[in-house]
DNA sequence: AATGCGGGGCT
DNA sequence: AGCCCAGCATT
């Protein structure tokens, strides 16, 4: 028998943050706060957080919204599919459930975009239930307090987790116990330099006793980068633009870009073929390096200021946009940055 | 069970 | 350069 659960919750009550979501118990808001937070760490999404709530102040607004502003609205925070699922379940709850969220985890965690962790943080926080919230931190926290060698991304590691932390779940203040683990995980016991010397597990914590703080918790995937090389096409002519979307099941599938040329290797501008019947650049812009979790792209900007004649393209998915309406369309955060501090230049 | 999906921050 | 972040959907 341990006290962790009452010092976890000790620790919480002295060192919490104040955020948005802590103050409230409403479904729509915890729904979307949690949906952000995906992978997603709170300096990153707070904005975020704010923007949504602003916009669409409650689901049948978010409902009523085009998917395109949505994905707008989330243009630079990553993993677009959450946008569309977030819009896609307000769209169902709105409609076929008067906006009512599902009051149990059984339901929640059906929604579209609503998995184990998200469906036990809206159950405990919005209606009470004893479920125990599994993520990030909570795998780091336990894994070092109880020096666990599964690895948490194993079948087996899963549910001896899983198992281990709804064991721990107090039968009293849960939800406020399960705000504390993950807190806890994100401020004191950091993936990081967690700071052992003030913990208040520390004379309990097992892997601080064994040596083995950074190597807790075990993981066994290791992450591969693949490198690629984009050829965008930035034909412009009398403020307008020509963009196509991503419909390919890749990076960036439903946001807008630059027609784009995909090189298997290291751009050589002489042998570039022109993207179209005509092409003539007037300049060639270098994209920084952009670092993803999982690629590396290389990207550069083909400067054209002429548009090609309408039916060479009008068989392409490519839209003539005007300039002032660009801000319309979600991009990728790459392209998003190039059309903030070059784009003017150009025209 | 394994893989793909963003962008930012840290070591 | 690699790992992590209030994970999830797809195969």
């Amino acid at each position: 028998m341990t006290n962790f659960p009452l010092l976890i919750t000790e620790w919480y009550q002295r060192n919490k943050r104040d955020l948005p979501w802590r103050s409230t118990k409403n479904p729509y808001h915890i729904w979307l706060s949690e949906i952000i937070l995906q992978q997603t760490r709170i300096d990153q999404g707070l904005s975020y957080y704010h923007r949504f709530i602003d916009h669409y102040p409650d689901i049948h607004h978010l409902a009523n919204a085009d998917e395109q502003e949505v994905l707008r609205d989330w243009q630079g925070l990553g993993y677009y599919s959450r946008a569309r699922n977030l819009h896609f379940t307000a769209r169902q709850i709105s409609k076929e459930r008067n906006g009512v969220f599902p009051g149990n985890y059984t339901e929640l965690v059906k929604l579209k975009g609503v998995g184990p962790y998200t469906a036990a943080a809206i159950a405990s926080f919005c209606f009470g239930e004893h479920r125990a919230v599994v993520d990030g931190n909570v795998y780091r926290v336990l894994g070092r307090f109880f020096d666990i060698e599964l690895p948490f991304d194993s079948g087996p590691g899963n549910k001896h987790y899983a198992s281990l932390a709804q064991s721990l779940l107090p039968q009293k203040d849960h939800s406020t116990y399960n705000q504390a683990i993950m807190e806890f995980g994100a401020l004191q016991c950091t993936p990081a330099n967690p700071n052992c010397i003030e913990c208040p597990l520390n004379h309990q914590c097992l892997a601080l006793a064994n040596g083995t703080v950074t190597a807790r918790p075990v993981k066994e995937g290791k992450t591969k980068i693949r490198k690629r090389y984009f050829d965008y096409y930035l034909f412009l002519q009398d403020g307008h633009v020509l963009l196509e979307k991503r419909t390919k099941k890749d990076i960036w599938q439903h946001l807008f870009q630059f027609p784009l040329i995909e090189r298997s290797e290291v751009l050589s501008p002489k042998k570039s073929p022109a993207p179209i019947e005509g092409f003539q650049e007037t300049h060639i812009f270098e994209l920084p390096k952009h670092v993803l979790s999982h690629q590396h792209i290389f990207a550069r900007i083909w400067l054209a200021s002429s548009f090609p004649d309408e039916d060479i393209w009008q068989n392409k998915n490519w839209i003539k946009v005007p300039l002032n309406e660009l801000e319309k369309f979600p991009l990728p955060q790459l392209l998003h940055r190039f059309v903030q501090n070059e784009l003017e230049n150009c025209v």
